[in-house]
DNA sequence: CTGAGATCCTGGGGGC
DNA sequence: TGCCCCCAGGATCTCA
């Protein structure tokens, strides 16, 4: 499932392919695909396409007009350049090129969302601060995690505190750092905070490098998997030895999601 | 504010 | 081998 890194991947392939394009229609075989929220979806018609960024988890397909059409991917949707004169397999919506060519959005699972956006677009989709940002410092960690009971590790989770991780770099920060995920946001010592921190961002940066992880199905806007999979230390590891200690990772269930971690090397 | 639980979907894995 | 059942998973909404 794409988190900050394999969106970050397919927002810049997206960007090389896209840019300067001009939308003639969008359609939509899958009502539900565009989110309640949107801007009526066919005044994109006549848009062009000025950029392609990233908002947390969100491809953010910034147009001429100032507006800004905000896909989410959830677990398995995929963003696909095509000429193909049929629908490409689970297709939900598209945005027609004049000229040729099409954006196809496909997704099995149905969960992707796509919203028309007037202003900004972070104030919009309620997404927190971007941890690859300046402003991500020790000083506005230690302020999101104050007196805060709530997991360490559903924190990180929550997209309107911290924008763009999941559950696995989540995990993997926290492993790295050394800090239990069930320990309380407010209980880290200044030095875990300090040492997640810099595990979130390196971890982060380093997924973005290799273009991201292939859980599952995910490939880029280029249809190319990414590499972060192998690097991968806690994630997907229940029963098999701690790379460190060799103890047996942990499986739990924690906000509803998988949780991996070391029982001894974790706190 | 906070946490718990339901909801949306379907491919694929587990169980038999 | 074949078939059925049921679960994972992110965001959002309701309810306590």
């Amino acid at each position: 499932m794409p988190e900050l890194p394999e969106v970050e991947t397919i927002a810049r392939g997206l960007s090389a392919v896209i840019t300067g394009r001009r939308i003639a229609r969008v359609d939509v075989s899958w009502q539900r695909t565009i989110d309640a929220r949107s801007e009526p979806i066919q005044t994109l018609g006549g848009d062009t396409v000025a950029g392609v960024g990233r908002v947390g988890k969100f491809v953010a397909i910034e147009l001429a007009s100032g507006r800004t059409l905000a896909i989410h991917l959830r677990m398995t949707g995929r963003l696909i350049v095509t000429d193909s004169p049929e629908p490409l397999a689970h297709e939900r919506a598209a945005l027609a090129f004049v000229g040729s060519g099409r954006l196809a959005f496909c997704d099995a699972r149905k969960f992707g969302r796509l919203r028309l956006i007037e202003g900004d677009p972070g104030a919009a989709l309620r997404v927190g601060i971007d941890p690859l940002s300046a402003a991500f410092d020790e000083t506005a960690f230690a302020a999101l995690l104050a007196r805060r009971t709530t997991p360490i590790k559903v924190l990180l989770l929550d997209q309107r505190r911290i924008g763009g991780v999941g559950n696995i770099y989540a995990c993997e920060a926290l492993y790295r750092a050394r800090v239990r995920p069930t320990r309380r946001s407010g209980r880290l010592t200044r030095l875990q905070r300090r040492e997640l921190l810099g595990a979130l961002q390196k971890v982060l940066k380093r997924a973005i490098e290799m273009r991201g992880s292939s859980v599952d199905d995910y490939v880029d806007a280029e249809g190319l998997q990414g590499e972060f999979q192998n690097q991968l230390t806690v994630y997907g590891r229940a029963g098999l030895p701690c790379r460190r200690c060799r103890t047996p990772i942990k499986r739990i269930v924690l906000a509803q999601r998988g949780t991996f971690y070391c029982p001894v090397c974790q706190q």
